[in-house]
DNA sequence: CATTCGTGGTA
DNA sequence: TTACCAAGAAT
């Protein structure tokens, strides 16, 4: 006689190994590689991280290249990827077992929960498919396909529902294979049980779930509440003297990754404020018919960014923290995404008027 | 423990 | 268009 979690995991261990995604850390599985990985992936969806993942493990293959590599060199390959902080973390983590593990990842739940910016997923996800250890790895994923499954009831993103999958995904695990059969749930989050519209005539578990004998797979996890939207400016400001161009350290009250660059960037509800404020704090002039890009960008609460041209009143403005860039070395510096793009454009309008004054020349 | 950190995607 | 989500962690 079967059990229900044997089943459970027998079925989805098969779908999984037929059809999982050939995935680049899949192939030559090592405690670095991983690390990188699921580092990158927190957060942040598989196709985003494919590009970026490959560029970082072709220039820095091992923990000693990144140990060793300059600040410089490792945020560059994390340039658009977002939460910088994790970038900072995965260096001081390799540093880390470079001196103290002998360049080797620790194998004890403690020691890799220690290291900076591994919680309590990246440890167990680390450990299971690493070192095929039976500890389990809860994620957005499976929080979602164990609240159907058991229909779980907690609200969604509160923890005692966290705590709760915690309790069923130990309980689940399989003594043979856990790294498989927490990546199989986290696959099958990602490929069957999505959000909206789960496939659930194709689940390789339907018979294991309850919201699908209930036809309630809408309803879990439980729907959060409503929240209001308010639209907030952004403006940059392009701040050029003859060739260079001023940029400045990204610096908040938290301890962040410090540097990453951005042009002066200014924040407000209202438009027109954004634009005093920038004027006040960098003393310019900014010309708003000299608008050089407009662009919308829109997340949860900002809704646009503007970049504009401004010019000198008083050029002995700078506090520390801000630079002259020349042009040419703009690329060099490490930039957000929103800022990189913007980088970009200028970038390229830059090379434009160049070659049109050769053009002249000639 | 509620927020914040970036960016891209989805219905 | 908008709210929500994605291989979460730190504070």
């Amino acid at each position: 006689m079967i059990n229900f979690s044997d089943e459970f995991s027998k079925n989805i261990l098969n779908w999984f190994a037929r059809c999982q995604r050939n995935l680049p850390w899949r192939k030559d599985v090592s405690d670095y590689s991983s690390f990188i990985s699921e580092f990158m992936l927190q957060q942040t969806q598989v196709k985003t991280v494919i590009p970026y993942y490959n560029r970082f493990i072709e220039k820095l293959p091992n923990w000693k290249s990144l140990a060793f590599a300059s600040e410089k060199t490792v945020l560059k390959l994390w340039e658009g990827l977002g939460y910088y902080r994790r970038v900072k973390n995965l260096k001081k983590s390799a540093e880390i077992i470079v001196q103290h593990y002998n360049g080797k990842l620790p194998d004890q739940f403690d020691e890799i929960h220690k290291l900076p910016g591994v919680g309590h997923y990246t440890a167990g996800a680390l450990l299971s498919i690493v070192y095929k250890k039976p500890y389990p790895a809860v994620d957005g994923n499976v929080i979602r396909v164990f609240s159907r499954i058991f229909e779980i009831k907690n609200p969604a993103k509160s923890t005692s529902l966290t705590q709760e999958v915690w309790k069923r995904a130990s309980e689940m695990l399989p003594p043979y294979d856990p790294g498989n059969f927490n990546q199989a749930l986290m696959e099958l989050g990602a490929l069957i049980c999505i959000p909206k519209n789960p496939r659930c005539l194709v689940c390789p578990v339907q018979k294991h779930c309850q919201s699908f004998h209930h036809g309630t797979q809408s309803l879990f996890p439980s729907t959060t509440v409503k929240k209001k939207l308010v639209p907030t400016y952004m403006i940059s400001v392009l701040l050029k003297q003859s060739n260079r161009i001023l940029l400045r350290k990204i610096s908040n009250q938290a301890s962040w990754f410090q540097s990453l660059w951005e042009f002066p960037t200014y924040t407000d509800k209202n438009f027109k404020r954004a634009i005093a404020k920038a004027e006040k704090d960098l003393d310019v002039q900014i010309d708003r018919n000299e608008l050089l890009l407009l662009k919308f960008y829109i997340t949860k609460h900002k809704v646009t960014l503007k970049l504009f041209n401004a010019d000198f009143h008083n050029p002995v403005i700078f506090k520390k923290d801000y630079r002259w860039i020349p042009m040419k070395s703009l690329a060099q510096y490490p930039l957000a995404k929103a800022q990189n793009q913007i980088r970009d454009f200028i970038l390229h309008t830059f090379q434009k008027i160049q070659k049109k004054i050769l053009k002249r020349k000639k």
